[in-house]
DNA sequence: TATGAATGAGCGTTCATTCAT
DNA sequence: AATGAATGAACGCTCATTCAT
């Protein structure tokens, strides 16, 4: 009998070193091999989990970017009033900010490498994640200003789109720029503050 | 006699014809033969004026960014109140995302790419540039602040950051992800209302 | 109470999965995975039964091309008249074409990559096997001259060789262009008409 | 001004390196890097001029198996009997065997290896040229049964592709076995022969 | 005995850079 | 000054073979 192996685990060892590669070199800097030693392991064993070097991003986002919705669509569920969910959304959005700083260059590098942006869909894969926030933003908007606790006097869809792009702008800069954590919560509460006055009838 | 040449012409042209190739294919996926195609030169005529590939990005760089600093300045100077000039720091800050558009992708790429970032030093360059406007943003809150035009019940240095964060996520969003002008317009004045709501006595 | 196996079962088994893999993909363009596969039987498992990739063709071969000796024999020591011989001969070479179909594109490959030509003495190999076809024709030629049933206005064994070459060509043709078997048939008679011709006094 | 090169020598140059290191490694066993070696160039060179490995040997037989149908064709033109034209195409078919023993290993080697023969459509490529053989013998065998030269007992199209089947298999045994060149010359006058013996009315 | 997970030498190809002209 | 032919280090990926189970 052959060897009895793990095979999820395997690809998750992978997938961490090839994590930690990406970060420390970037993905056009990381070799295969550079990947398989962190990983402890040969180059072609690689390849008997991921077909290219390609596929390990698409993955590695995967493991970052899933599970979004299902918190969102929880916190719609809650009794709370429409303003502390907008709010609770975002710092749901920023609050696991230091376990996406591993992956955040990466994101950059490949939404900007034009070649694998397309062959990978990137631009689609996460427009369509941005997508669930600003959902969840502009029901959560609309849900309000119809029972009244949230001002007419906005755009539901504009000032959701708006707030996307914000709670993306700090959370990227939090990650590329190294920002020290405190002040960043400090920013996070500014940005609170501001929305929840805006919000307010 | 040797033949008259406008070196600083044909730098512009070089320089042009790599924006419009790292747009079309991305940084690593441009070779130099294509910019020099698009250059209409031969390859070797790129090195007489560019020593490598990496030489490129950083002057395009400075083409973009370049400037703004004057421009704060000169808000800065305005009879306006402070809010104002914020809002037209914001204003000034999302005016030109069209052209800025050309080299979103570029530093996307060369900023996750671990490498080329650090021998560009482009972290600190783009820190620079963004400390510029962060700097804009505490001095006209300060100022606001103590002569009574802005409420005190904010801390200027986070929110400053915050607003940095926050236009540079739109600005990045309207460019990456090729956004309507018009609704992009809409958000910019949901914003411009929610800080004028905030700061505000 | 070891596993009873029937060792030269398995090796048949594994030959014939060889040979179709190496009839569908070529030799190098098999994967010694895709004849496990084929074989329904586990790559390691090859290995017991083959040292390497290179053993299996020349067992291969020797399925194919072994008895030919023993027919050809046979027909010499028959009561016919030494023309009839010959062509049965030609007939009986010609015959089994449609078995040698599955190997001869392996046998092409392989006498053409000169690596492997050599290491597994292909050259050698098919040339004793064209031999033996040469001396039959010679030795029979040679009979019937001495005891006049075939013209002495012949060179036996220059006539002989070419003869050789003749049939393997027309075999060659026929397996490798997948002629029509109806129009081989043609192309035998009219071969054999011309002999016959060639050889009465 | 650039280095000026003779483009189209410098091809020829590869050309015949690679049929050198072909013929001695065969196509599988060559690596580009030994082809560059021998034809004194850094590898990329060869990129320059051939877009890929299996280039290589498409343009090598065109180097080889181009010309015979002019050849052919000034050949029906000609004054002779048709039985004299036959067996003159015969001879040139075999006459220029010395040269072709430097790819037909080559041939050989790709014709059998599927992927290869697939991709560059060998079949079809070495079909198509004894497809020209083959109407020149039918055309020649039928003009001459037509105006009585040649006998009416047999069947051109089967007769013919029979002598197309028997030359290329004389042609293919002396150089794939190395034979004796006054030997392959008698054998090339027992056919001629038998072939006279057996067209003529 | 049978297996298939693991391996890594090896190869085709790319492309930034050089330099003869 | 301008060119593009030449280069070769570098890298992604393959697959025959091994060996722990």
């Amino acid at each position: 009998m052959p060897k009895i192996v793990d095979k999820a685990a395997k690809r998750q060892e992978i997938l961490e070193a090839a994590i930690a590669v990406f970060l420390e070199k970037g993905y056009h800097g990381a070799k295969m091999a550079d990947i398989a030693v962190a990983a402890s392991m040969g180059k072609g064993t690689l390849y008997e989990y991921f077909p290219t070097k390609e596929a390990l991003p698409k993955e590695i986002f995967n493991l970052f970017f899933a599970g979004l919705d299902d918190q969102l669509a929880q916190l719609q569920q809650s009794k709370q009033g429409p303003i502390d969910i907008i709010v609770a959304g975002i710092q749901l959005s920023l609050a696991d900010m230091d376990e996406f700083a591993a992956v955040m260059p990466l994101c950059f590098e490949l939404l900007g490498s034009k070649a694998l942006n397309e062959s990978l869909g990137l631009s689609e894969y996460f427009e369509g994640w941005l997508e669930q926030l600003n959902q969840f933003f502009v029901a959560t908007l609309v849900a309000g200003q119809e029972n009244g606790q949230i001002t007419l006097d906005l755009d539901a869809k504009a000032f959701a789109r708006m707030l996307v792009s914000t709670v993306d702008g700090m959370g990227l800069h939090y990650c590329m720029f190294q920002m020290d954590a405190a002040f960043f919560q400090l920013q996070c509460q500014e940005l609170e503050v501001m929305i929840r006055q805006r919000l307010q009838c």
